[in-house]
RNA sequence: GGUCCGAUAGCUCAGUCGGUAGAGCAAAUGGCUUUUAACCAUUGGGUCCCAGGUUCGAGUCCUGGUCGGAUCACCA
């Protein structure tokens, strides 16, 4: 039965039909005269190489410029010629070259250093006997003279002659990808080059490459080809890079690899300490732990809705009474809701909770985690954004109702920053007291939340909004529970975690009236969450970091599509139309 | 969703009062061949986002739309 369904009738070829109805690949890399000057370059090497497309290329440990310098630096007979030739350098009038005999020297030192293997992107263009290779983080020149070089064949079979060779040279283009063999030495400007001995190619670029200046201006195009942004930052690579870098815009791919460190840093850190870290459901019968709209998907098999998480939360809290003491989990949350500058539907949070601590302790440890990974990432613990300069190495506590008080005020500054304009005040100052919850909490949101530009801890909510935490014994009304604010974004939420099942039922309840009431977004009830607090929970708190926001301020980027690689965007214009012309 | 701004060569961008579509980079051809954003000469390359309208004539003015960005409101 089966097999027979899948039989093509007669004179049918399935893949005919189908690419009637899909995209030919020249529609999907449209040629121009530039695509069809490197089909040409690539047909005739693929003549020269026999495969242009080969499967390795083993590289010496060798890989780039900095490692090219500090094997200079450390090689031993000729101690500080490095050194001598970076002074010379420094010294030079643009125009000019170095003593004969300072580059006599050094080109010694560096033949004596052996054969070298570099592979990389061309990223310069070919014009002449000079091109950059770049490996993504730093560049090397690489010099081929006609006639002192060849080319390998990729099929293991003798090289062809060297006029092949150099004329396999000319044609490569602007971002294809070779390798190289050959011996180091210094050009009369005194730049660390590779003198080819041989040549390999290893892949083509078909697309030209962007603009080498300025790169991929159009944030659609960055966004939607990253790869293609990320090209661009590898091909304005200085060679020579400054000293100091400091007060320079990040390149896409210093950003990207700024973010890792931050994430690879906090774990380091919660390891250190010794959280484990977990992993729990994705797809959850239950959007719940957290106030937010879900994505919503089903799961045939079963015949149920799921869910995409919005919070761990609660799974992770079920861990902590089932005896981890110390979890983490830093991973994606998603959420259906609006998307601006600070919010993309999908976004990283870390979330982790420890046993037997509050929200004091809790406050201490993360800010602590949070410097550790500032200082990993910029080497420092002040960092500039939007012009300001926000210093991490103190995090003020502030309650809520004092910050309102103070309004206006930068509780976490000692100069009083000028309050936002236009929140001249709808708030009756002298009554804060008197003040709802509601009522305070949108004045502080209003009014003092965007003057939070230091690294500034809220503390005191009310119990009301918080239905995971636990109230505070002195007052029923608050809850235990802080959120950190820096630049005006909230990028942390913690709390000294509710234990006592019964009253977190009541929560739920409390929560459940609110929905009735017309709050789509109040919590939903986990009657498993419930029966794990029943078991016993011992005292604990947890925190939800922000990784995005805080990777925006750590790389002074003002849209949290810049920190993400692969942002939620339409689908493209250009797909559609192909997909929806198969049909007509 | 509201408001504002934008879309011109592969990339980055000019384009005046409505009158033959421009530059730099990239590409092709030749020269040069230890250059430093390499240089010199020559050449090719355009659905000016789309559809209407006004006009003798529209990249330019008008209307509608598409896509994108910024911003405001809601959410972390």
């Amino acid at each position: 039965m089966r097999q027979e369904k899948f039989q093509n009738p007669p004179n049918f070829d399935l893949i005919e039909i189908l690419q009637m109805s899909l995209p030919s690949f020249d529609e999907i890399v449209v040629p121009n005269d530039q695509i069809e000057a490197r089909q040409e370059h690539l047909a005739r090497l693929a003549e020269l190489v026999v495969n242009a497309y080969p499967s390795k290329f083993v590289r010496s440990s060798l890989s780039g410029r900095e490692d090219t310098i500090s094997r200079l630096k450390s090689y031993a007979p000729v101690e500080g010629a490095a050194a001598e030739m970076d002074a010379v350098r420094a010294d030079l009038e643009p125009g000019t070259r170095p003593p004969a005999e300072i580059k006599d020297k050094l080109n010694e030192v560096l033949k004596a250093l052996g054969v070298v293997r570099v592979a990389g992107r061309i990223a310069t263009p070919i014009r002449g006997n000079f091109v950059h290779l770049t490996d993504g983080r730093e560049k090397l020149q690489i010099y081929a003279k006609r006639g002192q070089f060849t080319l390998a064949r990729n099929d293991g079979q003798a090289d062809p002659e060297a006029d092949q060779a150099w004329e396999a040279w000319q044609i490569l283009d602007h971002g294809d990808l070779i390798g190289v063999e050959g011996f180091l030495f210094v050009t009369n400007t005194g730049e660390v080059s590779v003198h080819v001995e041989r040549l390999y190619f290893l892949s083509k670029a078909l697309s030209p490459m962007p603009d080498k200046m300025h790169g991929i201006e159009d944030a659609e195009i960055k966004q939607r080809q990253r790869y293609l942004d990320l090209i661009a930052s590898s091909l304005q690579i200085k060679s020579e890079p400054p000293a100091s870098a400091a007060g320079q815009e990040l390149t896409t791919r210093e950003v990207f690899e700024r973010r890792a460190k931050i994430i690879s840093s906090m774990r380091r850190f919660l390891e250190d300490h010794d959280y484990i870290e977990v992993e729990t459901p994705m797809l959850t019968p239950k959007a719940t732990g957290a106030a937010a709209k879900p994505f919503e998907t089903h799961h045939n098999a079963l015949d149920i809705p799921l869910y995409a998480r919005i919070a761990p939360e609660l799974y992770l809290k079920r861990l902590v009474v089932g005896g981890f003491e110390k979890v983490y989990e830093l991973n994606r949350n998603f959420r259906n809701e609006g998307i601006s500058y600070k919010h993309n539907p999908e976004f990283t949070m870390l979330e982790f909770y420890c046993a037997y601590l509050d929200v004091n302790g809790m406050m201490d440890f993360s800010e602590k985690l949070i410097q550790e990974s500032v200082r990993n990432a910029t080497g420092g613990l002040v960092v500039e954004y939007e012009g300001n300069k926000i210093d991490f190495s103190n995090f003020a506590r502030v309650t809520m109702r004092e910050a309102v008080v103070s309004r206006g005020g930068n509780p976490s500054g000692s100069e009083g920053a000028p309050r936002p304009e236009g929140s001249t005040g709808t708030l009756p100052t002298g009554r804060v007291s008197a003040l709802s919850d509601s009522e305070l909490l949108e004045a502080f949101e209003e009014n003092i939340e965007p003057t939070l530009i230091q690294p500034t801890f809220i503390i005191d909510f009310p119990k009301s909004i918080s239905p995971l935490s636990k109230a505070s014994p002195e007052n029923p009304q608050i809850a235990e529970r802080f959120e950190l604010f820096i630049n005006g974004m909230e990028v942390a939420n913690g709390f000294s975690e509710l234990n006592d099942p019964r009253e977190q039922y009541e929560r739920f309840v409390d929560q459940a009236a609110e929905r009735e009431r017309g709050d789509d977004e109040a919590m939903v009830l986990d009657e498993d969450y419930v029966r794990a607090l029943s078991y016993g929970m011992p005292p604990a708190a947890g925190i939800g970091i922000g990784i995005d926001r805080l990777v925006m301020l750590l790389t002074n980027k003002h849209s949290i599509r810049d920190v993400i690689l692969f942002p939620h965007m339409r689908p493209e214009k250009r797909v559609e139309a192909v997909e929806a012309g198969g049909e007509q």
